[in-house]
DNA sequence: GTCTATAACGAGATAGAC
DNA sequence: GTCTATCTCGTTATAGAC
């Protein structure tokens, strides 16, 4: 991994535990192993280390979705493994980094926030398309849009991980996201 | 409104939008109009601050609570009055304080960390109560436990409040809170 | 209880040598 | 591409006068 992958490595990381707000180029520095001075040749300014880390995120996340698409598997195992990445995140004691720039995005550098808004609607996208499958599949029971249950998915997830990780009752993640799934492939 | 709970209102209305490490003495000072030095006469520190922002919130939210408790409404308006909350803070471009604060955990003076795990309980228990309340109505119809479809409701009414005041798409907000309490009240 | 003044530190960022 | 050295500013916090 080449020095400017490193500190994207690190800063995400630090983003997922401590926010934007709280880390600092000397937190990242320590890390990478390098000097804090340096670390301005590969991201001149933080804003601009932060909308590098919303690009690699989202390609990140597209990986994911492709992977999951490309499962011979039926939309419900997919809704899983949808869920099973949020599940990682709180095993790993991070947020969802874009969920932790969400939260503070009032202080946030512009530029940053279209990419933000982007993220979120990949997401409720994908999930839409896969709630759609799974309700020509009949695997599905939904009163109303696919795109309103989508909705709930993605924030139920964000919601849980945000809770479960700040109190650190992982069942309590586990019983939340089977549930939801639960809910959605129906009862019988 | 005497001095202290100036203080305490507008570090509350800080947290929620910018976060705790978002803001500074210097903005407290600025809104209610006296210097930086004469805050730490009424909150030596900012984690002291801190604290008395959890209790003082934790009570607001008691108050509420009880507030639609003292309604003659059945459960299933109890809990669109709970979901009005969240809305109501989307509205003012506020994160609930204590998500706000659980994004951010990790930086957080450990003593914080009590108030903040006993206010998640706090609505998971009366969210559960109300549940269990609807289903000996015969209002509810719900596969699985009071409690997990309680965490449900929290998690996904904190992740919506999350991303919709982040993407600014209040009719998503609505669009989830709606189906969400639609699909504990039946389709019928 | 509020003020001015200041301490002590950490932040993001720059200059210029190597 | 990384380093040392430095700048400027903002941060929490304190001392002591009024």
């Amino acid at each position: 991994m080449d020095t400017k992958e490193h500190i994207l490595s690190v800063a995400q990381k630090l983003v997922q535990q401590r926010g934007y707000n709280g880390f600092s180029y000397a937190d990242i520095a320590e890390q990478v192993g390098i000097r804090k001075a340096s670390l301005h040749h590969h991201y001149a300014t933080k804003s601009e280390l932060g909308i590098a880390l919303l690009v690699s995120y989202s390609a990140q996340l597209d990986d994911e979705l492709q992977r999951i698409n490309a499962l011979p598997a039926k939309a419900d195992v997919k809704l899983a493994a949808y869920a099973a990445i949020f599940r990682g995140s709180l095993k790993a004691e991070r947020m969802c980094m874009v969920g932790m720039l969400a939260s503070e995005w009032l202080t946030l550098d512009p530029a940053m926030l279209p990419s933000l808004k982007r993220f979120f609607e990949r997401n409720v996208e994908w999930l839409t398309e896969v709630l759609a499958e799974g309700k020509s599949q009949n695997l599905f029971s939904l009163p109303g849009s696919a795109a309103d249950h989508a909705r709930i998915l993605l924030s139920a997830l964000q919601g849980a991980l945000l809770i479960a990780r700040a109190t650190g009752d992982h069942a309590a993640f586990d019983g939340t996201a089977s549930l939801l799934i639960k809910s959605i492939t129906g009862k019988g």
